[in-house]
DNA sequence: AGTACCACCTGACGGC
DNA sequence: TGCCGTCAGGTGGTAC
């Protein structure tokens, strides 16, 4: 699920419930998925304290302590956040759970344990140890056609590279490239500036839309790909058939008839 | 520099 | 029904 629409939702529902609230206890449900800290000792480090801002670069958020530290979140495939009071039911993949004053708590859920939560002093340092480049949202076309300029490989594993554009994983990489008629195996040293230029509007377009439908799938436009990522399905646009190939191991959808390698 | 593959995890689904 | 392989939107490490 989380890519930059999903976890700029998140970091909106963060703000939304759980700022300014003093933690009372935090229980560490499976320690696996800390990085750079035990269960005890982030709990020391969140008894007492309140979350006071959130930011987000890529698929990475942080909460602000209000001793400016900052609370480290990372979704995996399969993470979201959750507050609530009374728990409804078995909560088997709540991960780390902080209880509030309040009486209120924040869970960390994460299915597949591929999330990863931490503490750090300096959120600079946290980006920079992993590499991570400009957030999508923070280019400008200049910006963008600098980042092609010299890229060696295909165009969707430069749109999906960490270190070069923070954000869009394997689903958005697709869209972006299915609006913007670009194949995703064409070389970015081949792409007409025509297409770079179409390529920088529909990443705008395709983050932005998706954070305003809360990155919620149902709520996406039928015109999209994203709603018809099968092998096989009716193309929104041109009604060929939707394919499903293998880019490093990641599969990959798109519409052949639409999208052409030379990049128009 | 860029790509492919594996590992890390759990669960859903289709075929037999 | 049970078993098995495959697939799923994440990253990090290694090998080429």
């Amino acid at each position: 699920m989380p890519e930059l629409p999903d976890v700029e939702v998140f970091r909106r529902y963060l703000n939304a419930t759980a700022l300014h609230k003093t933690v009372k206890d935090v229980a560490v449900k499976d320690a696996g998925v800390l990085r750079g800290i035990s269960g005890k000792k982030l709990k020391g480090r969140l008894n007492g304290r309140s979350l006071e801002s959130t930011k987000r670069r890529g698929k990475h958020m942080l909460a602000g302590l209000d001793n400016g530290h900052w609370l480290t979140f990372h979704f995996g495939m399969t993470g979201y956040l959750e507050y609530f009071k009374v728990p409804s039911g078995e909560r088997e993949h709540d991960r780390v759970v902080m209880e509030f004053r309040n009486g209120y708590r924040l869970a960390f859920v994460n299915r597949r344990k591929l999330g990863r939560m931490g503490l750090v002093e300096d959120a600079a340092r946290f980006f920079a140890a992993h590499s991570l480049g400009p957030d999508a949202l923070d280019l400008d076309l200049g910006n963008f056609e600098d980042l092609m300029e010299g890229r060696r490989g295909s165009v969707k594993p430069a749109l999906m590279d960490q270190s070069l554009i923070a954000g869009i994983g394997n689903i958005y990489s697709d869209e972006i490239l299915y609006q913007a008629g670009v194949h995703p195996k064409t070389p970015v040293g081949k792409l007409k500036e025509e297409a770079v230029r179409r390529l920088f509007h529909r990443m705008n377009h395709v983050l932005k839309m998706a954070i305003k439908r809360k990155a919620d799938p149902d709520q996406l436009p039928q015109t999209w790909l994203l709603t018809h990522r099968q092998d096989g399905a009716a193309c929104p646009r041109c009604g060929g058939k939707v394919r499903r190939i293998k880019i490093s191991g990641r599969s990959t959808y798109l519409c052949p008839a639409c999208q052409s390698k030379s990049g128009r």
